[in-house]
DNA sequence: CTTATATGTTCGACAATGCAACAAATACCT
DNA sequence: AGGTATTTGTTGCATTGTCGAACATATAAG
């Protein structure tokens, strides 16, 4: 039988004891899990892939079935001689959530199903600026209402996921600051919470941790452990995943390098601070040294960039390698603080990719040899919506770790407002 | 009953099932842990800490103390009425283990049991220099000899563990990179096996991750969760523990900080590269900035400078507060990184720390806010055998993890070579 | 149509913890 | 000094959960 916990060291706090109901808490999410990021598999590969019995698969399959999260169908494929196992797959509508992305050239809302599943998806975009956060809480509950009309009609909503361009304290959604929207101090969480009305959880992280999660789980990444996810919109976002699990902190603000020093004759940062590793290799960065972009600004800059980078236009090529230089050296900083597998590079980075590529490299050489010749670099797998992703996987975390918990703590079998 | 894993994620490979010894184990593991970081306690706080049922406490003790590994005896304390639990400890030379520090200065063994029980310990200065690795393993094995047969008769040796500087890799002990011994690609940990014949495993790390970890479980830290380890010796070292666990990265060259890049404009390191952490804030960035000191190098110049310092030497005290201010710098950039409740100081910088404390937090106020309001600065309170703890918890959380396995495994009981 | 093979199903064994009743040991009160 | 309240160890049984063996079932191959 396999190990629950491994190395040295020990989660403060008290320390627990447990008893027989933990053991089986932790067989329906390991099933349940499996069954969420891999898809379909027959009872016997369950059985292999486990370790566990096939009396105990038999046992745990019909209870998730019997939480309405699984069904089992016959076995699709043919395989050889013996009897052909059934096939277990989840039911999307069985586990439901909302996604939410607040960024800084979009917002965006998705109901996805456990597995992954994405039944509707609304994305608006809206100039950069500030906004009033009552206003934005009630556009996003305005996009969510037809979404959650058109759900199945007896489908099971579990929680709500935001993603966020700011500080955000994971414990309550506490927004510490969110500088590209104007928001400082503001409780997000509470406020989604209230304005949703659904009576389900609502959990809020930055948007780039959620990259991380939606890349690590749904960018085929196999059997890496530790990875970093890197983005940039307006400043440099980072999302470690160590060991498996998303990297927080003590409060949530790990993974904020935007700021993190790289150059003291570096310019004045918008945090205050001078030499930000986000004004020499962040969206700005870029766009100051392409100077034939005049005073193009946000996102249509971006786009013009784009379109020179595409036409080989020579100054903005090089403006683009010199970010990608600085861009490869906060990177080697990464590497060997984290001596992680793989790097993934997702929003601009992901964008402009191609003309990046050599120059992150040619930075991130200078990272200490060891860890330099184990590690990939890589533009993210899922691409546009790993932010909104990751947020689906925020929210149905809880359900998954604890199946028998969560489907029977109600969330009332949602039924559609028009019903009522 | 409590939860053994939380959040989002999982490790990837295998996701595995669980039995029912596998719940032994781990309220074993909770247990015997608990009685090696707190010390003595008492069945019924026991109960009370783990949660679990007082005849299953009476159970696990029972299982443990057959195995050698806690010894019960009368209440000591008095405490109101009812009747007087017993109380619990464990027995030192129930499991033993050696540890051993390579250091850049000195090479210390130490005799160590569960509980943090020091039986013995020799340390020996050496002067800088590039050593012959298998000189060294065999100054090693003379040192440990002579505290093996000062080991009380009937004792349990189940491990060693070593702390090296430099760049370990963690699955087999091979040291990738030890510049300051003039190591390099060598199989330290087989080596170590091979001339100690103990025939118990042997573990090797790097220091830094060794003085977090010691600092972590014997510092004598509460609650604390999130910290990071940051000692100077010739270079910069730095172990992190996240979620009470080290963080080792892929294949254990996490923490590598010496080398990240703070300066365009810095020297150039020894590592070939230039504007590296440790050429800022390093012994030697700070021995260059005190002119006074001439030609005195080596430990000799490290005397000289805290000399100095303790006279209140003006050049002396500037050039702390300058290598101070970086050393800041680079703590911001892992408090942005890492969101910490604690950092510790150790080494060098724990010999210096009076002088370097003011410097040091103002460098760190660059990071971030959220995350600065959180943390706290201050040196090692473990203070100069920090590594060589760190090395014991590291060979006894094998056991510790899952003592009746280990204990049983034999390690044969400890029969002094003088018996033979 | 028979045989080999793989897998679901059933039921009892086994491991581990929890619970309740009882016994033991102490403090406190009269 | 003796009785009572309180706390905790001990014991035996109940409960939960997984495992294993025997049997049933469904397929491929001959």
């Amino acid at each position: 039988m396999g190990r629950v916990t491994n190395n040295v060291g020990r989660t403060n706090g008290s320390p627990r004891g447990v008893a027989s109901e933990e053991l089986r808490r932790h067989n329906l999410a390991t099933v349940l899990e499996h069954l969420h990021l891999t898809g379909p598999t027959t009872r016997s590969q369950l059985t292999v892939i486990t370790g566990l019995n096939r009396s105990t698969i038999a046992d745990l399959i019909g209870e998730l079935a019997d939480l309405g999260l699984v069904t089992e169908g016959p076995g699709a494929v043919v395989s050889g001689p013996g009897r052909p196992s059934p096939v277990v797959q989840v039911r999307f509508e069985g586990a439901v959530v909302i996604a939410v992305e607040i960024s800084v050239d979009s917002m965006a809302v998705a109901t996805i199903g456990i597995g992954g599943h994405v039944f509707n998806q609304i994305r608006i975009a809206r100039a950069r600026g500030h906004f009033d956060p009552d206003v934005t809480v009630r556009d996003i509950a305005e996009m969510a209402r037809p979404l959650l009309d058109a759900l199945p009609p007896h489908h099971r909503l579990v929680g709500v996921g935001a993603a966020i361009v700011g500080i955000v304290r994971r414990r309550d959604g506490f927004v510490h600051l969110a500088p590209n929207l104007g928001w400082r101090d503001l409780p997000l969480g509470e406020l989604l919470a209230e304005e949703l009305k659904l009576g389900v959880p609502v959990l809020v992280a930055n948007d780039s941790d959620l990259g991380a999660l939606g890349e690590h789980r749904r960018g085929g990444l196999g059997s890496i452990n530790h990875m970093i996810y890197i983005s940039a919109e307006v400043g440099i976002g980072c999302g470690v995943i160590v060991d498996g699990k998303p990297l927080l902190g003590s409060a949530g603000y790990a993974g904020e390098v935007g700021h993190t020093f790289v150059n003291p004759d570096g310019l004045e940062c918008r945090c205050g601070a001078t030499g930000c590793w986000e004004t020499e290799a962040g969206e700005n960065a870029l766009m100051r040294r392409v100077h034939s972009l005049g005073s193009v600004s946000g996102l249509a800059a971006v786009d013009a960039v784009a379109e020179l980078a595409a036409d080989q236009d020579p100054e903005t090529l090089k403006a683009i390698s010199e970010a990608g230089r600085w861009l490869g050296i906060g990177i080697a900083n990464l590497i060997n603080v984290f001596n992680p597998e793989m790097i993934v590079l997702g929003g601009l980075y992901h964008r402009l990719f191609d003309y990046l590529e050599e120059s992150v490299v040619a930075g991130a050489a200078r990272s200490i040899e060891a860890s330099r010749n184990m590690v990939e670099i890589r533009q993210s797998a899922v691409g546009q919506n790993v932010t909104l992703v990751g947020a689906s996987e925020l929210a149905l975390a809880d359900l998954i770790d604890n199946p028998a918990r969560v489907a029977a703590r109600g969330t009332r079998t949602g039924v559609r407002s028009t019903d009522v």
